[in-house]
DNA sequence: GCCTAGCACTCTTGCTTGCTGACTGCTAAG
DNA sequence: CTTAGCAGTCAGCAAGCAAGAGTGCTAGGC
C-alpha cells in the first residue's frame, strides 16, 4: 500500500462517513490535494478493490469501504481535536459534582449520546465486595420481607424473601438483630458457618426464618453489574433499514450481549466493527474505553453506531468522558 | 347511537385493529351477522362519520376510527378471556419466586412485553420512608466516598461525596460510626438537629467531613422512583413511520414523561389514548394498572402501543400481571 | 513504466402514463 | 327505512423513458 493509495482510501472512507453514499473518483480528487487526474484515482481504486478494501455496489457507482477498509482507516487515522465548546461541556459536566451514583452514570450515558449523537452505554463500577457490611429487613407483606444487603465495597442488593409462615412486625427487628450479628463483617462463606450458632438465641419458630433469610443472602453473591443505556432514540435516524433498528434495539435490551460486546474488552480504548463483534454481516461499530483505577471504581463507557460512524470525533469524546468519570470516582 | 350503529362501529374498530387498513362496508358485513345489505352499512357509516367516530382517508377508501371511535370501542367492549397457555405462563412466572427486587420488576416488564408484543413499563414500588435505617461508607478514592443510605421502607440511595481533604482508610470507620450514631433511626429533619452534637466527639479535621456527609444525606431525601422499561425493540415493527418510532423511543427514555403518563393515574386500570396523553395528534395508547396494597409495595405496570392496539387482550394481560405482582410483594 | 484524455458502456433514479381494482355516494324503487 | 344498481373517485402498480452519474478501457504522452 503506497502513500497515494493510502490517501485515496482514507479520503474515500472520510467522504463515505460524511455522506453515506458511494464515493466517486472525482469526489476523492476534490477532497485531497493529490496532483493527479481522476483516471489515476480510478486505477488506484481498482487496485484497492482487488485487495479487498473497497467494493462497488453496482457497475456504474462509486466505491464504498469494506469492513477491511474501515479497519485500515481506524488504525491509521488520528483522533480529532474537539472544539473548545465540546471540551468545555464535558469538563463542566464532571466539575459540577453529582451526588447520586446511579444518576451520575445515567447522566454520563446521556452526555455521551448528546455529544456524539449515537446511543451510549455505561457499565457501572465493579463494587465487588465479599464481606457483608450492612443488612436491613423491611416488611412488605405478612409473608414477604425485603432484605437489603450492602457489601464492603458498596454493592447493594435488594433480596425478596418469602416466608412459609406469617410474621409479626415486632419479630422483624429481632430477626434483623440476629442476622446482623451472624452475617455482618463476614464473607458469605464464613457467614454460612456462623449460622449454626445464631438460631440458638431465638424462639423455635424464628430459627427456620433465619435460615431462609440466610439462604437468600447466599444467593445474592453473584455480581450484578449495572448497565446504563442512553440515546436509544438516536438509532431511528442512524440506520436506514427498520429491521436493523429492530436488531440493534434488541441488542441494547439484552444486558448479556452488551456485557459481552463492551464489558469483555481489555483496559484502554478499543474500536470493534462488524464481524469482530461476533455475528457476521452486522453494520455496527462499538467505541469503548475503561474508566476508574481500581476494581471498585472501574467500568467502561461505550458508544455504538453504524460502521460509517464518525470515528475520529467519537473516539476522542469517549476517551475524554472516560477520563472525566475516572476523576469523579477515584481522585 | 342505535344498536346496529354500535355493532357496525365496534366491528369496524375490531377489523381495523386486526389489519391496520381502512375497513370497507363489505368487510363489516362479513364480520357481523347483521341481516342487511352493504348499502345500509354505508348509510350507517356516513352517520357515524357525521358524528365524528370514523373518517375516510380519501374518497374511495374504507373508514378508519377516529380517537373518539376508539374511545367508544374501549368503553363498550369487554376484555378478552386469555388462552389457558397464557394464563398459565403468568401464573408460573409469579409462582417461581424471584429473589431480587430489581430483577423481579425488570423481568415483569419483559413478561408483559413478551405476552403482549408491546413495549412495557413497570414503576417500582414506593418504598418511601423518612427514617434512616442504615448507613454505610465506602472509600472509592482519596477524596471520594460512597455513602449507601437505606430508609426504613427499604429505599436505597448511593450518594457520592467529594471531600475537600484527602482521607485515610482508618478514618472511614470512625466517621461511619459517628454518622450511624447521629443519623440512624431518625428522620432527616431530626437528624439535622442531632448533628450539632456529633462533631464534638471527633478530631477537629473530621468534624467538617461529618457535616459534608450529613449534607449529602439530607439531599437524598427526594423520592426517586425506579422505572423498568422492556421491549423497546418491539416498536420497530409497531409504527410504520420511522419518525414515530423515534418519538416513542424518546418518550420511553425520558423518565419524567413516562411518570407523567403512567404514574399519575388513579388506582385501578386505565386506558389512555392519543390526545388524552397530552400532546395532540399522537398515535399512542397506554394501558396501565396499579399493583400492591400499601404505599410501600405499590406501583404501576403499563403497556403502550399504537392506537390500533389489541385492547381486549392487552387490558386483560395487564390486569393479570398486576395481580400477580401484588401477590408477590404483599401477601 | 506511470499518468491522462476521451469515449463507450452500464446502471440507478425519477418521472410520466395508463390501467386496474376497490369503495363510495347517490338515486330510484320496493 | 332498506336495497339494487351504477357512476365517480382515487390509490397502487407496472412499464417505459430520459437523464445523469460514474466507471473501465484504450491509446497516446512524458
Amino acid at each position: 500500500m503506497d502513500d497515494r493509495k493510502a490517501a485515496v482510501l482514507n479520503a474515500l472512507v472520510d467522504e463515505h462517513i460524511r455522506t453515506g453514499q458511494p464515493v466517486s473518483s472525482r469526489a476523492i480528487l476534490e477532497k485531497t490535494n493529490l496532483n493527479v487526474s481522476s483516471a489515476t484515482v480510478r486505477n488506484d481504486l481498482a487496485a484497492l478493490e482487488a485487495d479487498g478494501y473497497v467494493v462497488q455496489p453496482h457497475t456504474s457507482a462509486g466505491r464504498i469501504p469494506t469492513e477491511r477498509g474501515f479497519r485500515y482507516y481506524i488504525d491509521t487515522t488520528d483522533p480529532a481535536r474537539l472544539r473548545a465548546g465540546t471540551r468545555e461541556r464535558i469538563n463542566e459536566f464532571f466539575m459540577s459534582f453529582h451526588h447520586e451514583l446511579r444518576n451520575l452514570l445515567k447522566q454520563t450515558s446521556e452526555l455521551l449520546t448528546d455529544i456524539t449523537a449515537y446511543p451510549a452505554v455505561v457499565i457501572g463500577p465493579g463494587l465487588v465486595g465479599e464481606k457483608i457490611h450492612g443488612l436491613h429487613l423491611v416488611q412488605l407483606g405478612s409473608h414477604v420481607l425485603l432484605m437489603v444487603l450492602v457489601t464492603e465495597a458498596g454493592q447493594v442488593t435488594q433480596e425478596l424473601v418469602r416466608l412459609p409462615t406469617a410474621i409479626e412486625s415486632h419479630q422483624v427487628a429481632r430477626l434483623e438483630d440476629a442476622l446482623v450479628r451472624s452475617l455482618v463483617d463476614r464473607t458469605l462463606a464464613e457467614a454460612r458457618e456462623a449460622l449454626d450458632d445464631a438460631p440458638r438465641e431465638l424462639p423455635a419458630g424464628e430459627a427456620g426464618i433465619v435460615a431462609t433469610l440466610a439462604d437468600a443472602a447466599m444467593r445474592s453473591e453473584a455480581e450484578t453489574r449495572e448497565l446504563y443505556v442512553g440515546g436509544t432514540s438516536m438509532l431511528a435516524g442512524l440506520w436506514e433499514d427498520i429491521s436493523k433498528v429492530h436488531f440493534i434495539l434488541e441488542l441494547l435490551e439484552r444486558e448479556s450481549s452488551l456485557m459481552k460486546l463492551v464489558g469483555s474488552q481489555p483496559e484502554g480504548t478499543s474500536v470493534l466493527i462488524g464481524p469482530e463483534l461476533g455475528s457476521n454481516e452486522l453494520d455496527l461499530a462499538v467505541v469503548s474505553t475503561s474508566y476508574g483505577v481500581d476494581v471498585r471504581s472501574s467500568g467502561r463507557v461505550a458508544v455504538l453506531g453504524p460502521m460509517r460512524m464518525n470515528y475520529r470525533r467519537t473516539i476522542r469524546v469517549v476517551e475524554e468522558v472516560g477520563e472525566g468519570l475516572t476523576d469523579s470516582l477515584s481522585s
